[in-house]
DNA sequence: TAGATTGTTAATCGATTAACAATC
DNA sequence: TAGATTGTTAATCGATTAACAATC
């Protein structure tokens, strides 16, 4: 079931905070809301709202809206909230352990299954019940679970090193954190989270602000948004 | 200095990746890079590549491609990572103690003045350098130092209240780690590190794989990319 | 019925990719 | 000069916004 419909990357990014929203509004006990009100909420157009949801259901009623409790559940469904992820994340640096500590990742299907260092002094050890592994450990690991997405948090210098190890031991997705760009071969998605491009967009406009200001001018805020 | 030029925003994001790509060349004692090299380190297009460049430099010589050091030293400028930005951080959790402490911000021009908590245990205690106090003490704090930048990393449901409290101070941007949508008046810039949505991308990919594979197709890898 | 809101098509916008004359 | 690579224009692509008949 489920077919491989193919969806726009961006439509993908909104729908779990479509998703959120509509917990929200579940736990005010609203059972209908319209697109405008979801867009409102969730900070997008309504039209794009309209657009984003037929991808992945046509329940809307005109007149009324979408149910909240079929629509969510319907999401939930869609991004697969209610399978898990199993994955491993190497790097137990303070964001390792603040990332294999959030609680939040459980609620959207993620399962990390352990944690890896070549700190000996951190090996052994436990991030909740996640076990700190040796890092020589991972390839077994990986293919022994089956495992398909690899979490990167160490230093820069090493991300690369890593990356290698995991694609060679059958990872076909890596979240990287680490502040390069990796390479990998074809069929193997990774995606970024680049902290300092974030910050990029943020200080620009902040630094934009305060040179329109100087010169009396106006500037439009629609400069950067969030993603 | 500088004017206010108007630069697409998925280009300012690339800018910082270029960036370090060609402090990684310098390190190399490399001198000249194409934007060919340039984009396969950085993973993007070579076009791509020159038309971002040109954004903020048309420094490029045909035939021998872009002297490194004065690149990174044009990027620099324009990034503004020889200034700094000064910035409150709200939430000394896992994930705030981890942004606090990163040390790489120091080298993108950002400077945490302050981390606040409501936690009486947590106040008065320090991540590396920086004082964590009292969130009652926020407002003043952004108001005597005149910061504009506000970091959010506390659970969601405290989230807009102390965006309420930033806003009201003063603050113009923020960079919003809490899983919600915050609503913010006109003018107020707030960029959000989604990482349900990011993880969404990726086991929809995964899923996608697995899919393909059960049935025997073929899937193009570029369904999904990193930011 | 009248009012609200959907699903969808068409129009707009912005970003990426291709192509190529200019030039080191 | 011949080869490489730029800056830039034109063509393509994808995503957003506007508009509106269909319908609850």
């Amino acid at each position: 079931m489920g077919g491989i419909i193919s969806i726009p990357k961006r439509t993908l990014e909104r729908l779990p905070v479509y998703y959120r929203v509509l917990t929200q509004c579940l736990a005010e006990g609203m059972e209908y809301i319209s697109s405008g009100e979801l867009g409102d909420r969730a900070g997008f157009d309504n039209a794009q709202v309209r657009k984003d949801l037929n991808h992945i259901w046509s329940g809307g009623r005109p007149g009324l809206g979408y149910e909240i409790a079929k629509l969510a559940e319907c999401l939930a469904d869609f991004l697969g909230l209610n399978n898990t992820t199993d994955a491993v994340l190497v790097g137990a640096g303070r964001l390792g352990t603040a990332l294999a500590g959030y609680p939040g990742f459980s609620g959207y299907g993620l399962n990390i299954v352990a944690v890896f260092d070549c700190d000996p002094e951190k090996t052994g050890g436990r991030i909740g019940d996640i076990p700190i592994m040796p890092v020589a450990k991972l390839p077994d690991l990986i293919r022994r679970l089956g495992i398909k997405l690899g979490i990167i948090t160490v230093p820069g210098e090493s991300a690369q090193e890593i990356t290698d190890v995991m694609v060679a031991a059958g990872i076909l997705a890596i979240w990287n954190f680490a502040p390069v760009r990796l390479q990998v071969p074809e069929g193997v998605l990774v995606r970024n989270e680049d902290l300092a491009a974030s910050l990029a967009t943020l200080s620009y406009y902040l630094r934009q602000h305060s040179l329109a200001k100087e010169k009396g001018q106006t500037l439009d805020s629609t400069a950067a948004e969030g993603n």
